[in-house]
DNA sequence: GAACAGATATAACTATATTGTATATCTCGA
DNA sequence: TCGAGATATACAATATAGTTATATCTGTTC
């Protein structure tokens, strides 16, 4: 096994053709046939299927390209590594988040990234998971943060946080951060969630279960926004995380209070595409908003647990 | 670069010597001294140090030998993917666990083994995370189960778990599962603990400060043994992980409670060394611990939440 | 159905890269 | 000081990769 036929296989696998990505590549065609057809002899499998028009990776050729992209990714390490790239980044970055996150890491991020690499264009994608996951597969977006898709295609993700959600109420309701709420205490109450397909009512509802009550819920709206105001004109009372929250709690228009026994989270995980190599400039990102993410929950603006590992990050 | 020049770069990094690595390699002594020579020009950096008896890596060749056993872990996860290994594994492997874990997951982990893999010498190793760190670090264990080492130098840890901590009293202190116990009714309550050294105490310590009280630390042993004994005799409390209480609870022994507001927990992680490939057999044996672990927090015998990659594993 | 275009695979040849051999040079230990 | 153990360089030998030529196949168009 050689790099030589690694990166044709990644070139072939993108292009669909020897032809084309011998153009790409500026060595002969016969040279890559022969590249691919030693490759496929080495490992004893097929990693392309042919046709007159063309070829295309077997199943087993995807899961060997996924290890490619891997080698490459590690390879363009060394060469970082070996350079101690300190000039600023360029191109282009398109990085997804749900709306809420959006709303916490979007200026901070904005203002990192301006002060180290101004010459990155950066793409804030706002959407719910199972867009930004869509996009992800898609190539459209570089990176995302998730709610837990453990049922996700291939991706590789990184655990980031564990957020806490707050039973939220209007002003007058008495919630307190200083007093947590049993969940318990939702018996009877009027709650307002999300509908079924939101990953937060499901968190919610397992909750419930766990505390031997049922929720009744009122009414049902998947917007933030919406929720809040049925909130703070008395129809009932929500549980979101905090962070959207925090200007109206400030401002007096409404009330929260932690919930325990059980205390409701969930984790958050930064996710990139596994079929791809991960650029500097992406791992940039993807590092930048781990600090981030680490500096507002130390901070308490974001309550939650973070989630990391061990490894050491090169600065 | 080359293939070559990496796999050159590790075991000349490991032997301390070209003329070993030639022995080794089963190539002249030269060649490889070109190998390195040519990837020191292409990357622009110094990988070793050269003195009379032999060379030694640089700090800036030691990052680039991790992404180089990276590479050679990537290309044998081809290999393996190529040739779907069904075959057993064989050979022999070290893993650490803090006590504790060990009493959950030794049983279990030795029946996977035994049950695909019987060729395999399992050697299984029982210490605090301060060994377990050294002994990974030395080459002595090839994969630890560790309480969150933040500060660890290089390895490559995986999110495990996030372990409850548990109040446990004598059998006639009224604790049960079924009740919470708020952080806050500890104060003045006669608390046994490990040392200060222990990672356990200072999560207990923060929760303490967290819910604003001191907690009257009456005795300090290290031994959970000792620690259940004295509870067992009335002279105060623990606070400590369900697992090793189970039978003493079973038997009338000991009752357990929940905390809350905070409740205390601590994070378990997979960790792997980052300066050596990491072999399929321990990869193997990370991803069973995974899959007990998870087995065991799905049965609940194990309190806790599982913590995960989104990432699809390879069945 | 035939012709043509686009594609892959193989053979043979050429060019380039890598390895081996010889040996110079250096350092360290006895 | 000498010898052993080590690395570095020059040159020759060998192996590998790329190019050219061309056979063969498939799909599209007429």
């Amino acid at each position: 096994m050689e790099l030589s036929q690694l990166r044709t296989l990644i070139h072939v696998a993108e292009l669909g053709s020897l032809s084309k990505a011998a153009d790409r590549i500026g060595i002969a065609q016969p040279a890559l046939s022969r590249q691919i057809r030693m490759l496929e002899e080495e490992l004893s499998v097929r990693l392309f299927t042919r046709h007159g028009r063309g070829m295309v990776l077997t199943d087993k050729g995807r899961e060997i390209l996924e290890h490619a992209t891997r080698v490459m990714t590690e390879l363009e390490e060394i060469r970082a590594t070996a350079s101690d790239l300190d000039a600023p980044l360029r191109g282009r970055i398109s990085i997804g988040f749900p709306p809420t996150v959006a709303d916490i890491l979007s200026l901070p991020l904005v203002a990192a990234f301006r002060r180290t690499h101004p010459q990155v264009e950066l793409r804030l994608v706002g959407a719910y998971t199972g867009h930004l996951l869509d996009w992800l597969h898609r190539g459209e977006i570089d990176v995302a943060i998730l709610y837990d898709p453990n049922s996700a295609r291939s991706l590789r993700s990184e655990p980031l946080l564990l957020e806490n959600l707050f039973l939220i109420g209007p002003p007058d309701s008495g919630l307190s951060g200083e007093r947590s709420i049993p969940f318990k205490d939702l018996d009877g109450k009027r709650i307002l969630l999300p509908s079924t397909r939101h990953g937060l009512r499901t968190i919610v509802e397992q909750c419930a279960v766990e505390a031997g009550i049922a929720l009744h819920i009122a009414i049902e709206a998947d917007s933030y926004a919406t929720l809040k105001d049925l909130v703070r004109h008395g129809h009932g009372w929500t549980i979101l995380p905090l962070s959207p929250i925090h200007d109206d709690i400030a401002a007096g228009r409404l009330a929260a209070a932690p919930l325990i026994d059980p205390a409701p989270v969930r984790q958050l995980v930064l996710s990139y595409p596994a079929d791809r190599p991960v650029s500097r400039l992406t791992r940039f990102a993807g590092e930048t908003i781990a600090d981030i993410v680490a500096d507002h929950v130390e901070r308490k603006v974001w309550p939650g647990r973070l989630l990391g590992r061990g490894q050491v990050r090169t600065p």
